[in-house]
DNA sequence: ACGAGTATGTTCAATCATGAACAAAAAGCA
DNA sequence: TGCTTTTTGTTCATGATTGAACATACTCGT
């Protein structure tokens, strides 16, 4: 075949694509967000849940009485995955699922008294591992990938939504 | 030294992380990357295989003849994943596993002839989206995203690996 | 050379996430 | 009002990922 691999990498041609650096880039991107899963769901355990619980109740705790499916909207996960996961958190005591008069379809979440502490307990723990994780940026630099993140989720999902007539 | 914003949200204590411009700066990555992963997975399939194969193939492209354990290393999975993907693409004469002489435990992996072929048109999508991904940035942007990830990735394997003598 | 300790890969059972199919309810429309 | 279409949530079968336990092979110190 064709790996007639002189000293250097690739002549002119760059074969891999790890030869361009927005490649290379990203890589580390996606690498960092798997570690930060490992570290931070580590540091979870101790509490007795684990990411995906933490995802669900954080988000409870910001949008209070939010639907299932906005919820699954936003973690981006499927509807069926919150079907499966909300009943254990409810059975823990840690949310209340109620109906709503207006829309007899959904069911709204709330935290209880003891989800709300194991919350912020969990969201303690989520600030201060984050913080130590980013202590080699500046605030600047910190802000400045953010803004950066923001423009690109914008345009990703500008580009998924609009469901493209043709292709 | 922080916000003392009266009209928002929370008066003084910030209750919730969403205050805090970090863990929304950090928001912002975990959903790029989510976001990406979906993006990207349903550009492959046409090529019929998924994120996963998708990872080991390109990997092996760029490390031909790593092990098994390597390659799970690289790709921040167990061995057992491995062992359970690598006999399928093996099936589909997409990658060739060696024993190797000076050590018999280990199985070097190879692209055949076809998983090359295939994992050059993976790749070439991989480039592609990303690209257009990354249209919103100029590449001193994309670059100092690169930067600042490797220093945060840096940090983090140093605080994982060397096993901490206190705490 | 021998044996304890370590590394690699496989198997297996358990866990987790997902999409398709479904029922109930709402919304749109004639 | 009646009918169709859309939305919400659940169930279920399937595929993905994992860690523990294991067998094999290597390493190192003696």
């Amino acid at each position: 075949m064709n790996k007639k691999q002189e000293p250097s990498p690739q002549p002119n041609k760059p074969r891999l694509p790890w030869d361009l650096p927005r490649f290379r880039n990203w890589i580390a991107v996606a690498r960092v967000h798997q570690l930060w899963k490992r570290v931070f769901g580590e540091a979870l355990l101790p509490l007795g849940i684990q990411l995906a619980h933490y995802d669900v109740l954080a988000n409870i705790a910001h949008y209070p009485g939010l639907t299932q499916q906005a919820l699954a909207e936003k973690l981006l996960v499927g509807r069926s995955t919150m079907s499966m996961l909300l009943p254990e958190l409810e059975r823990r005591g840690l949310i209340e699922r109620r109906g709503d008069d207006a829309d007899r379809r959904v069911r709204r979440l709330w935290l209880t008294d003891e989800g709300a502490a194991l919350t912020d307990r969990a969201m303690a723990i989520h600030v201060a591992r984050l913080e130590e994780m980013m202590t080699v940026l500046s605030d600047a630099e910190c802000d400045s990938i953010g803004e950066m993140m923001r423009r690109i989720a914008t345009s990703l999902e500008g580009r998924a939504e609009p469901a493209a007539p043709q292709e």
